[in-house]
DNA sequence: TTCATAGTTCGATCTTAATCGAACCATCGC
DNA sequence: GCGATGGTTCGATTAAGATCGAACTATGAA
């Protein structure tokens, strides 16, 4: 009668309000310490910390501590996709609710998801490396051509971090806003910090947005054109 | 403070084991009655239909009233993207589970997805599809080139019904065994139903398995050959 | 009409789990 | 050493909701 793995489970986890406020705070990507969490989702540090075992048990978060104090992060970009999902499914059927708020479009044209960057911004960016001829579809999932790992070291990538880890380098996520997929994977976070780094964008502090300044979206625009 | 919509009201809805059993049923596609689903869930006819009524009002189910009987089935494909990608998660994290029974290879290899194929050959479809450019990405998201169209009404697809539907032609859905996306929307669903008709594939019963025949294999790598 | 089956509604029961305060442990700063 | 802060554990409380049987409605069959 029973086949596929637990659903349930994970989804029960998320499941609770609390919970739930958790871990979209930790869709920031940022480390957050218990008690912060614990304010984030309305609640005393003892619940919290209960909440906290309970979605490090099951899998969906990973701690590390330092000092005094615990940082929580997702235990993987794999959640953060099914968060992403979520939100997608949650905003389709929530249809009546206030479309477009302020801040609303400014979370979906760019904000982070987790580790990488979604939305509006991102979402083309796949687009024109994908018409460019960047991605290979190979046995082990999507990879780099020659041309294209060539092209991503002369935008400024390195990737010797990323060839020596486990993780693997390019990875399709779903997006909240748009109904596609952008990059994710090692080479999705190092994109979203190479931004940073060329100081295009900027990150929104206590938030998911990302802001990209007037120089940025020029930039952005002219590396990554639409077809 | 609250800006997502509720991403806690839907994964508790599926976080229920009683209502997890009743989705997983319908992922197959097929228009269930509520007293099957009572069954599937292994739970009275009173409390499925308590949860029925729960799922349709939080935007999971459709149902349709015939006769004295109620069919019950996904609100859309949306939801089977969701359903899909939280057992990929699930599967993910339960590592320590049984890997490989019997069915479970033949799910991985394929399986519907609600209305659509996904497992192994659908994706390496996918992949064949992408690299023999037959998608084009438009502002509206995945579209198909005048040479991918071509293909397929050669291919035997009748665009006549998919383009008068305001579903969307392609989408992309996460796919559960393999980390990757599958073809989704009107046109995966038309071409599972083509690959019916030309026998080269059958539905196994009470299941979500699909069998190709020998010569089904065949012919599918011929028209899908990786690149 | 009469009976049977599909489905919903209602009321009652019962289990689960979220929550908090308080006590407790660990680490840092002094 | 001593206090202060971050975090967990424990016990008790409480609220929510899953479950069932029984009554009720509606459709179809005889």
């Amino acid at each position: 009668m029973k086949n596929g793995p637990d659903i349930a489970e994970v989804a029960a986890l998320i499941g609770d309000p609390a919970r739930a406020n958790i871990l979209a705070a930790l869709m920031s990507g940022k480390a957050l310490t218990a008690s912060e969490l614990a304010a984030e989702a309305g609640v005393t540090r003892a619940t919290a910390s209960s909440h906290l075992s309970k979605l490090q048990n099951g899998g969906l978060l990973a701690a590390r501590s330092q000092g005094r104090h615990r940082y929580f992060t997702l235990a993987n970009a794999e959640v953060g996709n099914v968060l992403e999902t979520l939100m997608g499914l949650a905003a389709r059927q929530g249809q009546l609710r206030t479309r477009t708020g302020p801040k609303d479009v400014a979370m979906r044209q760019a904000r982070v998801c987790y580790d990488h960057l979604a939305g509006d911004l991102s979402v083309r960016m796949f687009d024109s490396l994908t018409s460019a001829g960047v991605f290979a579809h190979g046995p082990k999932g999507l990879g780099l051509t020659d041309a294209g790992r060539a092209r991503m070291v002369e935008f400024g990538i390195d990737f010797t971090p990323l060839d020596s880890a486990r993780r693997p380098l390019c990875r399709s996520c779903q997006d909240w806003s748009e109904r596609r997929s952008h990059l994710a994977g090692g080479l999705g976070a190092a994109l979203l910090s190479r931004f940073y780094d060329l100081n295009w964008a900027r990150r929104v502090p206590d938030s998911r947005v990302v802001t990209f300044t007037p120089k940025g979206v020029r930039a952005f625009n002219e590396a990554f054109p639409l077809a």
